[in-house]
DNA sequence: TAGGCCATCTGGTCCT
DNA sequence: AGGACCAGATGGCCTA
């Protein structure tokens, strides 16, 4: 039953998908008519040309199609945008995920959550994003235990023994598949960096490295391939999602 | 056919 | 005022 409340709660929805997925002509922009059902709509009152409250200017049918169309323009831009980086996204991350392991009988990829399998379909938004965030965190991972295993050559090599500052050279680990990973790009000769943080002329032990690890995680400026070295901080990862 | 995923429209809110 | 961002709603496409 309507009630002339409800009718004046009638809105214009989208939902014109008569022709191919992301194409709409201008025609399309036509509000239709639905009624709007329940509280969960409070957010939607009357739209289009029927919206009557407090309009902030007077604004002819014409020049409201004429906004509508535009800040729709914009959103879908908006939208498309964040699709161009997912798919950016999606490019980095795919590789990672196309070597399962068997877990349990089952296949599981190291980095994808349970039950995402890409089985040749692109990954979906949400797995793309959960994919990246263990991989971040496997990245981070292992750079910690790289740095861990770095103080313990130091001191294996005693305090004259050289630093394999080469080991550092890298900066991010470079991973050829998943669990595997290169201290640099194989086309990359190691090299000492250039950098004015570097210790130079000593051997440092193990305080000095964790000082000197902890002073270039904490440089801003430097580009050097040792300071490119990100910091890598999840003392217990925050697992809470705003909203 | 149900459910997942997605694109789009839309109004509200915040920021510049 | 206008733009960016967000969340709700809706319908289409695809797969199990």
């Amino acid at each position: 039953m309507f009630s002339l409340y409800t009718f004046f709660r009638m809105q214009a929805v989208p939902g014109f998908r008569c022709r191919e997925r992301g194409e709409r002509s201008s025609h399309q922009l036509v509000p239709r008519m639905v009624r709007v059902t329940g509280p969960g709509s409070s957010a939607v009152g009357l739209q289009g040309p029927l919206r009557a409250s407090k309009p902030p200017r007077e604004l002819s049918v014409e020049e409201q199609h004429e906004l509508r169309r535009k800040i729709n323009s914009r959103e879908r831009k908006r939208m498309q945008d964040l699709n161009v980086a997912m798919d950016s996204l999606r490019e980095v991350m795919v590789p990672y995920s196309s070597s399962p392991t068997s877990v349990g009988g089952a296949l599981q990829h190291p980095y994808l959550p349970p039950g995402a399998s890409p089985t040749g379909r692109r990954l979906s938004k949400i797995s793309t994003l959960v994919l990246a965030r263990n991989y971040i965190l496997i990245l981070g991972s292992s750079l910690q235990e790289m740095r861990r295993l770095l103080g313990e050559v130091s001191i294996g090599m005693g305090v004259g023994g050289t630093v394999p500052r080469l080991l550092l050279a890298g900066g991010w680990p470079f991973l050829t598949g998943p669990g595997q990973f290169l201290l640099t790009p194989p086309e990359q000769q190691l090299g000492v960096a250039k950098c004015p943080l570097l210790p130079q002329n000593t051997s440092p032990a193990q305080e000095e490295l964790s000082v000197w690890l902890s002073s270039i995680s904490e440089s801003p400026g430097c580009q050097c391939g040792v300071c490119r070295t990100p910091r890598v901080l999840h003392v217990n990862p925050a697992t809470h999602f705003p909203k």
